[in-house]
DNA sequence: CCGAAGATTGCAAGCGCTTGCGAAAGATGA
DNA sequence: TCATCTTTCGCAAGCGCTTGCAATCTTCGG
């Protein structure tokens, strides 16, 4: 059983409040005092329970994480990023997955965080007002990423300007049937662990901007999941004038389109241009052009807004704009090659 | 502020001890007062201090995760399928990212999971003899993945039969110049979150066995990365008796090894077999033929090993075997079907 | 050399919950 | 009806640390 400051106090020959201070480094003890102390509490190997300084000082030093998908890569690299600026501010981190809506529903009837953490940083899900009233009644400071909300610190993309700029790059390109494979939730599912469908409306707007006029049967929604994006693609090859470029709301789509276009024996971006969304691990090992918009940024501005908060610092909102990067997956369409035969 | 047990206990109109024993089921509370204590703890919304009964009881209802690298598939992927177990049975999950020696250093050489779990789950890490007894030192119940370590659960893969598994089926097929991938730490670094050579020496038992004499040359040892992976192939097709088949220690090389055949305009399995390792989220949408070696459910018997060692249970270690999954990456080598032009 | 301001340290009252032990009350058996 | 068990509860002593406030000791200006 570890020491206790009382033990230390004998050892160092002061009392239980000296040595609190002391190890603490709370002002107004002597510097001699301080330094016999730790020496004393060295020795002893002493460490301060955790449990009792939560009690006394009613704070936990911990931050909760909300995901809905930890093995979603995004999610992950968001949390990797958002920890280690965390863990440095001396912050541990809980981390807790709501995967299914049943998950979510339960975690925000119960006061589930109240004397767990002094924070929660949530990722992705679009908050309701009660829920994240939920979070404030139960002491939580909470910062969002992916979405907005009054009162809320938070971190996000200007998602619309980066679906518009993914559109746009197509259309400079010289597409004019492009496709648009978007994230949409299962109905009934409370998880909403997706950013909203700011990504397709600018998409609408590259259109529009060029004139095009927008064609309903070429905007896809589906789950965001590699066989869904590979489904979708195939839907979009049997249509009787089929697109000849497709922007996917994300890289996993993206790698399913792609998947379904080379089983189709159609050259990418030879026969065919994919801009995904994400910059995922992988994007650049198969090559693929999408938005990058800052995926460990994200993370770490959302921890360190967090870390204000509960420093004192009134609720701010940070904007990332998303870049394109431009690999090997988009070019002009072949009509446009074919021209001089 | 939060209601204590005082207020409950006067709503109710006991004494706090009773609130307490009722509200956690203990036994030797009439099924009345019992009762009549949930409901005034209702009304009150109250919820226990975890700092106070932890404190009281010296349990923390936590357990703590302790992972090399978060962004990996892989370990998103373990610690999903954990925490599942670890939340459904009552405990928290406090996440910590080894992913730097300086960072796993600091992290055994101080107690910091003291007061803070009651356990760990340590994936990958190879733990030493003195990292395992400081875990303990500081009253963690241990359980690994990945690792074995006497006096601590574990689940762990055959790999061993798992790299022959892989090996085989490629000779099976016809190939006789097989090249390994296999990952190795960069020199210098502490964080040992890699398998051991286990995969590579079931590469060689596979070779051994169909009387091939191994080539040094075609095993290579690069850290796990697609890039890693990438240029190890390409390497490999420079040599002068190039191979036609690799098995790679991981899928993420493996990934990198297509793009660079695909890049080097080699077909894959026409001109080329690969066969992974992992079974990675990704492996299917890209065809690739792969070990399985049920990620999740790693994670998922690692935590109940964790919480039945928590009961009291007795260590205890549990092998899981891997699975080819054969997709469309392996086929026989060129020169075969090329016997009858 | 003296009183006061300033620097250090100790006292003791919490923080909110758990639990061993004894008391009170109701049940049982002769 | 009385002694003996049981069943239910309340008392009070922690668990180990923090912190407002008072006590003690120095240090200084006059």
């Amino acid at each position: 059983m570890p020491s206790s400051v009382q033990s230390v106090a004998d050892r160092a020959g002061v009392s239980v409040s000296t040595v609190s201070r002391a190890l603490r480094g709370v002002p107004g003890i002597a510097e001699s005092t301080r330094k016999r102390v730790q020496e004393a509490a060295e020795e002893l190997g002493y460490v301060a329970s955790l449990s009792a300084s939560r009690l006394a000082t009613g704070r936990t030093h911990t931050v909760a994480v909300v995901v809905p998908l930890l093995s979603k890569w995004f999610f992950a690299e968001v949390i990797a990023a958002a920890g280690r600026v965390l863990s440095r501010a001396g912050y541990d981190v809980l981390l807790t997955e709501l995967s299914t809506p049943e998950l979510r529903n339960a975690f925000f009837a119960a006061p589930r965080l109240q004397g767990r953490s002094d924070g929660a940083l949530v990722l992705a899900l679009q908050l309701t007002a009660e829920e994240l009233a939920a979070l404030e009644a139960q002491g939580q400071a909470v910062a969002l990423v992916g979405s907005e909300r009054a009162g809320a610190s938070s971190v996000c993309v200007e998602d619309r300007a980066g679906g518009r700029a993914a559109t746009r790059h197509l259309i400079n390109l010289g597409h004019e049937r492009i496709a648009f494979l978007g994230i949409q939730e299962a109905p009934g599912s409370t998880l909403g662990g997706v950013p909203p469908a700011e990504r397709l409306l600018g998409y609408r707007d590259a259109l529009a901007d060029a004139g095009i006029s927008p064609d309903p049967g070429l905007e896809f929604g589906v789950g965001n999941t590699v066989d869904a994006g590979s489904a979708a693609m195939a839907t979009a090859l049997t249509m009787a004038e089929p697109p000849t470029a497709v922007v996917a709301a994300s890289d996993e789509l993206a790698f399913g389109a792609l998947a379904t276009l080379r089983g189709a024996g159609l050259q990418v971006p030879g026969d065919f241009s994919v801009v995904g969304y994400d910059n995922h691990e992988l994007a650049g090992s198969v090559g693929l052009t999408t938005m990058d918009h800052g995926v460990a940024e994200q993370g770490r501005l959302a921890a360190e807004a967090l870390i204000a908060t509960l420093d004192g610092a009134p609720a701010a909102v940070e904007r990332l704009q998303p870049n394109l990067v431009v690999r090997g997956s988009t070019a002009p369409p072949r009509r446009l090659r074919a021209v001089s035969p």
